[in-house]
DNA sequence: ATAGCGATGTTCT
DNA sequence: GAACATCGCTATA
């Protein structure tokens, strides 16, 4: 896993869907099958947090691979990338969706509602119980981790979603 | 089904 | 002061 991680930001982004997020947060577990992510390139990438360089809300991404990025959406969800490539590239994998496979129960009472659990990067970390406290864990050993094998099916590319800058970039991958 | 809008922390101008 | 890697409610059709 580590060495997916720690390679091109867009081969980790692809290698990543159809892996297990298992979330031990809460004292409940609570796992989803990732379906859509999108990849960041760190400072070559316009529509990265990290293309201004290093600030308060960022300094996780210039962390080794496998590390934890949460930050604060619209000041008001939270949203969460894996951070890929060598330390201090700062490029990441933005994790957008998942189908839900265990605890379900506890993501019903976390959302609120017992439809699209996890789909949507602010509702995807809502259903797994992750915040901000969590910025800077690793995937590998902390409380969010990520696990299994990639996806056997097939993977859409299409441009991201909600961004202004390098719009043309296909960055954004879905499982069919 | 689609459109408009409010909420509001962090960063940037 | 404005923009932003979003979401769910409300209104119109």
């Amino acid at each position: 896993m580590i060495d997916l991680l720690a390679g091109p930001v867009l081969e980790a982004a692809r290698g990543l869907l159809g892996r297990r997020l298992v979330s031990d947060i809460g004292g409940a577990r609570c796992v989803v099958v990732l379906t859509e992510v999108e990849a960041y390139d760190g400072a070559d990438d316009p529509a990265s947090h990290a293309f201004g360089g290093l600030t308060r809300r960022n300094a996780s991404m210039f962390e080794g691979p496998g590390t934890l990025y949460v930050y604060r959406s619209y000041g008001v969800h939270w949203c969460m990338n894996i951070v890929c490539g060598p330390p201090g590239r700062a490029s990441a994998v933005l994790l957008r969706a998942g189908t839900p496979v265990e605890g379900i129960e506890v993501m019903t009472r976390r959302r609120g509602r017992n439809e699209r659990l996890a789909s949507g990067p602010g509702n995807l970390t809502k259903a797994l119980g992750v915040s901000g406290e969590h910025d800077g864990t690793s995937v590998l050993t902390g409380p969010l981790r990520i696990d299994g094998e990639p996806a056997t099916g097939t993977i859409v590319a299409s441009p991201r979603i909600g961004i202004s800058q390098a719009v043309e970039r296909p960055w954004r991958f879905v499982l069919r």
